[in-house]
DNA sequence: TTCAAGAGTTCAGAAAAACTGAACAATAGG
DNA sequence: CCTATTGTTCAGTTTTTCTGAACTCTTGAA
């Protein structure tokens, strides 16, 4: 047994579970950003330079998401190597850990990041031509 | 009505359903390739020179996939746009749209075959660690 | 210390999606 | 026409996801 898992059991706390980044699957990433929640809220952990709690997704792109299912989102970018949770207190602190990941997938979650903004601008622009067609 | 598809529904005939560039998303592509099958599957396609049919791949990695559960496979790549799919007779050609795709999303396709390839590296050196740590 | 409020998690039932055997279509070659 | 081959569709089963309700843990005030 893990020592750090086992100081854990005995002071009966159940720290956050991230993988090492030798752990971190291709599926893994993909399928956890393959949701529009899920790549919205890394897209914006990643862009801000700050970290950012949980709470703070409760509505995402004119979206309100309930708690529960929000939990499960950050579960899986968590245990997927795309975030690290820390309790602050009450609140959790989440930040990118792309820089890692970049380190064992060089070039996967920078395609996937910029991929996600041009498609972000097109349906912007598909928006507004669809606008102005209407007036 | 699509011109095409008029005609295609007075011949009685079921196209495949191919979107267009620009109707491609991130999340579609992702999803697509978040299941092992799938990736290897795409993986393949795109790494050889012609173009195979569907029942090349009724055992992928090892593993015996039946030929309906297959079908769906090829649907989702196709419809997620990854793939082109041809009838050509009593089978099926399908080739690889990264080039489209690259024009869309530049790097997105491209990083996501060299991490994969990178994790069946790691996969294999690990495997042969273990063989090696056993006798 | 006790109480209340806030942030997140867990659980279980409901809803949605994936898997797959069986039946089916479509084609090529006898 | 008959048969073999390739792939699709359908429907029932299995698996996964969603989410409201109850719960835990921490902070801060009384």
């Amino acid at each position: 047994m893990n020592p750090a898992c086992l100081l854990f059991s005995l002071m009966d706390m159940r720290p956050l579970v991230h993988p090492s980044v030798e752990d971190v699957t291709v599926e893994g990433i993909l399928y956890a950003l393959s949701d529009p929640v899920r790549v919205a809220i890394y897209a914006d952990i990643v862009g801000q330079e700050c970290s950012q709690n949980c709470s703070s997704f409760l509505t995402v792109s004119d979206k309100a998401i309930p708690k529960s299912t929000l939990s499960q989102h950050f579960k899986i970018l968590r245990e997927a190597g795309l975030i690290r949770s820390e309790r602050h207190g009450v609140e959790m602190h989440n930040l990118s850990r792309c820089a890692e990941v970049e380190g064992r997938f060089p070039g996967l979650l920078r395609g996937i990041v910029t991929a996600h903004e041009i498609q972000l601008k097109d349906q912007a622009r598909a928006k507004r031509a669809a606008a102005k067609g209407k007036r």
